[in-house]
DNA sequence: CCATTTGATCGCAATATTACGATACATATC
DNA sequence: GATATGTATCGTAATATTGCGATCAAATGG
């Protein structure tokens, strides 16, 4: 008990519920728009502009990370982030074909 | 500590986060992709499909209901569960203009 | 080599989510 | 009114998420 049971559902409806989740922050979407914004992002500078502590940005950024949605390289000491762009494709076309699928039908009253 | 800290984002962000929470789950993409497909459906018939129990799907139900990209109305002893196609289109609009805002650039190699 | 800078990770507390049995509730039907 | 049907809600256990201080690790600069 507790958890997901993922088994009962397909690859696509597991998926697409991860790539949501993964944006189920407003953190995530900040750090998501900060990215899109400014091209390159360090952490240090996630943090003053969100306001949240050093280790809840990188925990956010790992979970960005994890679907694949940004990349972060290694300058020195520090870690630019920027928006994988082959990723945000990916999913931004994922997203389009989930909400196409819909037309007005008849609705319930 | 524990919760999420909404006051730090604006309300744009909130409302995004708070969409894509309502889809991150694969019994709700399950859900909603059942009501697309067959305009109405009953409660007892996505029991069914899914292989939840009743009181889990339920709940699911009850999110999706909360943010109104769904609604239900009771027929009978039953309840008819549809797309909000109002809701439905301003979500997809609000998801639309958030992947838009992205576009190639130079990104960390 | 030592101190500094920067970010990742650990460990923990608070809270939220997920799932489900049991039960309450509402509407039919007899 | 009693019974059946279908759904919502309650209570609870298991697990996941959120946030952060503390610490670890890697690279830089002296």
């Amino acid at each position: 008990m507790g958890t997901t049971k993922k088994e009962k559902f397909n690859a696509r409806q597991n998926r697409l519920a991860a790539i949501f989740k993964a944006m189920a922050h407003p953190a995530r979407i900040a750090i998501v728009q900060q990215l899109v914004k400014s091209e390159h992002c360090i952490c240090g500078e996630l943090v003053g502009e969100l306001g949240l502590a050093q280790a809840t940005i990188s925990q956010h950024l790992k979970e960005l990370k994890h679907i694949g949605l940004i990349k972060g390289c290694v300058e020195g000491t520090r870690v630019s982030y920027c928006i994988n762009e082959k990723v945000w494709q990916q999913v931004k076309k994922e997203c389009d074909q989930f909400f196409v699928t819909y037309y007005a039908k008849e609705a319930c009253h």
